[in-house]
DNA sequence: GTCGCGCATGGGGACGCTCCCAATCCCTGT
DNA sequence: ACAGGGATTGGGAGCGTCCCCATGCGCGAC
């Protein structure tokens, strides 16, 4: 029942107006006598009427959508930032469709042909795992684009990040000030700049300090691979003292097997850093010292860049990183002389 | 540069046949001689040619188009959920928006008149918070609609859930056999429909096995305030030797509390058993005994339903279980007599 | 050989909206 | 009182696609 939509010219015959002007009164695109748009707003409130975005899209050649592709969601940092740059995106008057891209060049290609086919105004890669095939075909298509927490060194294409390499400087220099001396690096994935930057930002500090790195071992962010690597890193001669993992979603991981399987007290015998500060890092079961990943700017960076190309197509990409910030919790040894904060949530 | 969209009507200038004919090589509606359309597809791919789904939805009422309608995302659950609902309807070649709701009255019928100005073929509404004024304003539209795991006496719409009442039952059942007496329930939300099975299914398995519930609170599906009740269960004379908690993302605070704050051991102390089986249920850190929901059957059943619903306007709406299943891991006492299955992941 | 049936094709008209433009109206200044 | 100008309004033409319908063509059957 009632399935027949109302549509503008409904609306206009009831109030007396001619059609145009009860689109006008909608997008406020021109001036309308107050009075006239007062009744025609009344008319349209009574009946139901709702402007049809898609008849609005076709015409005027937006469709205030936007494309958050996206390769899991089971990290929950993703989750997170997909819910806050909706709600950011939604804001500004525009609804977010998400696609799921696997790492087969078929599936990007479908993805591609699928953004295209509906017309989204706008495009956010934003899962570090997808494939730079998938980037390259997003921007030769001309859709404004930006790569959120997944640097590629393309210089055509925005891109919002974090400050890897600081972090990671951080990160490592809070383990040699607290006296670490045998460091390892469970580092996240070598195609992925900010794996990469993270690992850099590692070996800088070591370098400046002076000493060598213990170990340096990609793991691809997956959890299982960074458990497996460090059980190996634990049945040599040398053994770490201090852990500096790539992500929180794998430290997690670490601290189990640390725990669990090796029996080791954290940080008496080993220290561990992590890097995003997922919500579970402070939890108390992990409580996870860890850089932050300053996602609510990453997000509004992200939103306005994203806007900004859509408003002005012509503009230059942008590169943005977001300083992160080192929280201090308890799986780390803490240096004499720095007074450990309160309990960060 | 080319910004310039190709439309069906320059295919069907270079290919030397009219706009309609390339239409119908496009969307299969009838039949084209077959070298004709493989010209046109030559053409097209060549071109660059990718139907506009925004001028087809305008055309046919169709915008092939589901809105998926959330409160949270952090909870993980709900992220693989989205993940897989969006895989299943992509096959049917449906995209998937998403809409994240607050629930303050204001939102919801912004959101409502979102859906409705977006013109979404069908709407899911995923979560368990989410308002009962969202489902009748959403009902009210007349746009199909599947409740996921979001029970609610609604008769006139479809929904999709776990078996809540077997799977409460089927939890309190094995702690009441591993001898269990002084056993509480930390109970989800008693407006949400899932939480009230579970907690019907306890109270039933508890009733026939002439026991009397420890306690038995509303928790509001909240990790802090599931928390919070445990510290003042443990504060009372007489305390659990069982707790069976309404989701997993409660039961990690619960299990945190108990070992990092009381000092108990779980399952030596207490047993504890969650319910979903999260991925995180399997990490040895929680080595949780849940009842799994069966995400993907429940992913699959309310793309069906809701597509059978676009279909067919006028069937009749469908309640649809899916039956879980306990996974028995470490942190309840295995009744005896029941053999341990090999660790489940 | 002619008639007729059926598939393939193109023309024209929506779908609901926005934009451009011309027409109207009222108000002000002289 | 009249001309001029600005604000407001309606008409009409698309946006890119799919659907209805009429036409045309080929082939089989009588």
């Amino acid at each position: 029942m009632g399935s027949a939509r109302i549509t503008a010219y409904d609306v206009a015959k009831a109030a007396g107006v001619s059609q145009p002007t009860v689109s006008r009164v909608f997008s406020r695109s021109a001036s309308v006598d107050p009075a006239k748009a007062e009744r025609v707003r009344a008319v349209a409130r009574e009946l139901g009427y709702i402007p049809n975005l898609v008849a609005r899209s076709l015409n005027s050649g937006n469709s205030f959508r936007i494309g958050i592709v996206l390769a899991y969601l089971k990290n929950g940092f993703f989750g997170e930032a997909l819910q806050d740059l909706s709600k950011a995106l939604n804001k500004q008057g525009y609804s977010v469709t998400v696609y799921f891209a696997g790492n087969s060049s078929d599936e990007v290609d479908a993805i591609v042909d699928d953004l295209l086919a509906d017309q989204v105004d706008g495009i956010v890669l934003a899962s570090i795992s997808l494939s730079n095939a998938l980037v390259s075909r997003v921007r030769k298509s001309g859709i404004p684009c930006v790569l959120f927490n997944r640097g590629q060194s393309d210089p055509g294409t925005s891109m919002v990040t974090a400050s890897n390499f600081e972090g990671g400087k951080q990160a490592t220099e809070f383990l040699i000030k607290a006296g670490h001396k045998r460091i390892a690096h469970l580092a996240g994935w070598r195609k992925a700049l900010n794996g990469v930057d993270r690992r850099d930002g590692f070996l800088a500090a070591m370098e400046s300090a002076g000493l060598n790195p213990l170990a340096c071992v990609d793991c691809h962010f997956r959890r299982n691979v960074a458990m497996e690597e460090t059980r190996k890193l634990f049945a040599q001669n040398e053994v770490p003292d201090a852990l500096f993992v790539a992500n929180d979603h794998m430290a997690f991981g670490v601290l189990e097997v640390l725990r669990e399987e090796l029996g080791l007290r954290v940080p008496e015998d080993v220290s561990v850093i992590g890097y995003d500060d997922a919500p579970m890092a402070s939890w108390k079961t992990f409580d996870l010292t860890t850089v932050r990943q300053p996602l609510r700017q990453m997000i509004d960076a992200t939103a306005n860049t994203l806007l900004n190309e859509i408003t002005n197509p012509s503009c230059a990409p942008e590169k943005i990183e977001i300083p992160g910030e080192l929280i201090v919790r308890g799986s780390a040894r803490i240096p004499t002389g720095t007074a450990r904060p309160k309990a960060q949530t």
